[in-house]
DNA sequence: CTCTCATATAGACAGTTGTCAATACATCGT
DNA sequence: ACGATGTATTGACAACTGTCTATATGAGAG
């Protein structure tokens, strides 16, 4: 039997106020996603066939020039939300799920 | 009995790449979350008793200015994320669970 | 080795953002 | 009505960010 809870997806993780360093990574990991082209980006690689996604396809997706894109996607490879694999002349990326759960979780607060 | 679901909190929601509206729309949410002064606030109004917080409160644990905390309460407010009642002299905010669960589910791509 | 091409870096510039002091607004108590 | 007080607004400024062009780096092909 597929057994599935709805309704609470999650319980309330914030039992207390964050303090002043945690205030101050959360704000840089949101900061990474308080970008539409990187969000984009993200997104582009999440739901790409075989969850990856080569820069070389990239450029033209996004509609940004070529130093733009790279600068974006070393932003969220920094971020540790992308991680980057060379192969040969061509970089490859993928999502890291547990660096997009750890800001997720973060939003778990009401 | 109480069925509790622990390892797949939620399932991929992005099954395909955001438009650029979405991805603007959703850039200006996260723009919200992308400063530590504000998630703190945030944080402090969560976990405030009663579910709410008064702004007299809470210039003091912030550590900014009058004017800079009434600034940034301004934007949660204006985002959704806090819920302002205006009572008498004070102002008291409460978070709005609905907005936030917006944001956490357009986490949920891998 | 050299040429080509994918990606990264440097530098510059406009637009945005966080902050504060000063001030305005609004509501309560007297 | 008046003064006190909580909150919002204004204006200014430094710091940061996204974008581009130009250029550099680096790896494969011939």
């Amino acid at each position: 039997m597929d057994v599935r809870v709805i309704e609470p997806c999650c319980d309330p993780v914030l039992v207390e106020p964050l303090d002043h360093t945690e205030a101050d990574e959360l704000a840089a990991a949101f900061k990474v996603l308080a970008d539409p082209v990187r969000l984009r980006l993200l997104s582009l690689v999440a739901t790409a066939q075989d969850g990856e996604l080569c820069a070389c396809d990239v450029v033209d997706m996004i509609g940004r020039s070529q130093p733009t894109v790279s600068h974006h996607l070393s932003i969220l490879a920094d971020a540790g939300l992308l991680a980057r694999e060379q192969r040969g002349r061509w970089a490859y990326f993928r999502v890291d799920p547990d660096r997009v759960a750890v800001l997720r979780d973060a939003l778990m607060i009401a």
